[in-house]
DNA sequence: CGAGGGTTTGAAGTGCATCAAATAGTGTGG
DNA sequence: CCACACTATTTGATGCACTTCAAACCCTCG
């Protein structure tokens, strides 16, 4: 139903492979903390560095997996499709994530849409590569287990907050998941993509979002200008959102 | 809100521990295919057997984790439940399944409820034996990344059907997971346990649930008596829950 | 047989979706 | 820099799916 006008293919190709200025970056990711730079190096020089307008697609449920990506800015969406063609948002991704590792475990296919949003930058490595290096590598096996397992914990967030959380109080979980800082001073944020998109990673319409908005505005929980969201107090949002849900705020490492 | 009589600890212990007899068992599971038997031994000689009955909790959120658990029998729901008292089921698993063990990458702490909810059978074995294996055993730990991708691609499964099914969509898919065989005969099922825990694992309350199945009787798909429902058409209830997911029938491994 | 939980059914309420239209915001070419 | 086109967002009116509350029914088990 709803045909986003996508773009295969037509992404700005910046193929500068091997550049070792990348090393330092993949040396700070949680997924290769005390791997060897010798086996980052090899993976440097077999990865490629590319960029992805907004609505450029990276690849589609179904294909075969070549790469996993890890990214250096901007953001993705990996969602899934029904046969009605209405879809269903899985995770919106940002600077120093990995995805489409998974896709190792799945008979190397994707088992999911991904979807630049923002333009996107990203280090891509060959997953023949991964997959030789998991095999005799334990340590680098033992850091992939704690990225699927932290994931595995994101999703059962994910799940509690569709089926126990209403509309207004899905908003002012995400709303405080942008707050790092536990500081419980008032707080401006900017919404990092549009809000029809944050409608649909929360599970509803662009319509629900806004009138979600408005009445955390009637409740003088927040004020809301354009993309800018203040939060007057983190303590007062949290105590009404954070009542139907397991966590409390700051909720741990998940979030 | 709603307090079920939660009986910890009043499980009948039958601790034969270390009985060989479990040996083989182990062998079968995916999570140990190609692990060598002496490595198995080790497991069995320190793991405990266990009979939990019905509402009999295992663990609770945030508890101190100490063993893993192997069911051989009966029923478990992993649940998370909000300050307000209501629950959100994560999963309910039976017979081969394996859970406890993400709580190795929680710091050593479950991030659920578990509870049995049918007479249960389980073998427990110690989280630092595991621990200690996969640090130098890769072959284990590859196998325990496999059980882990396939649990996110079934979760993001469960995220899709929450979002885009109805309830009687997500009932149908539900009554088409039990029929393994793919054969399109018409099929005879037994409801696995309570209609309510049914219903709850859907995703709705016990009513809408009722209702759901009335009105696939009413769309003469199925035919209901008590906990015995009998599938008309496998094709014809397929065609019509599927159209809102991703997948067609018979889904993959995912189910 | 009777108690109690599970299940069904009915009636009414609520929250979100849908449809439609107005408004704000953004990028374009002149 | 402005006018236009197009999209994102908001607002209002209405509908529907699911929930809630209440009561009846049914089934199991002591």
């Amino acid at each position: 139903m709803k045909q986003s006008l996508i773009k295969t293919g037509s992404s700005t190709e910046s193929l500068d492979t091997a550049s070792s200025s990348l090393l330092p970056k993949l040396k700070d990711l949680p997924l290769f903390s005390n791997i060897d730079s010798s086996v980052l190096e090899t993976f440097v020089s077999t990865s490629i560095h590319q960029n992805f307008h907004k609505n450029n697609m990276l690849y589609a449920h179904g294909d075969e997996a070549h790469y996993f990506y890890i990214i250096q800015s901007g953001w993705v969406k990996l969602y899934k499709e029904t046969l009605d063609g209405e879809e269903a948002i899985l995770d919106i991704l940002t600077t120093g994530h990995v995805f489409g590792e998974d896709a190792l475990f799945s008979d190397n296919h994707h088992t999911c849409y991904a979807e630049a949003i923002e333009t996107l930058d990203v280090i891509m490595i060959p997953l023949p590569a991964l997959a030789r290096e998991i095999n005799t590598n334990n340590q680098l096996a033992l850091n992939l287990l704690a990225a699927m397992s932290k994931h595995r914990r994101q999703q059962e967030q994910h799940i509690e907050h569709m089926s126990l959380q209403n509309a207004p109080q899905r908003i002012g979980c995400f709303l405080l998941r942008l707050c790092k800082a536990n500081d419980p001073s008032p707080k401006e944020l900017l919404l990092p993509y549009d809000k029809t998109l944050i409608a649909s990673r929360l599970g509803m319409k662009a319509e629900t979002f806004s009138r979600g908005l408005s009445s955390l505005k009637k409740s003088n929980l927040i004020t809301v200008k354009g993309g800018t969201v203040i939060i007057h107090s983190i303590e007062a949002l949290s105590s009404s959102c954070c009542s139907a849900c397991s966590h409390i705020y700051p909720c741990p490492d998940i979030c």
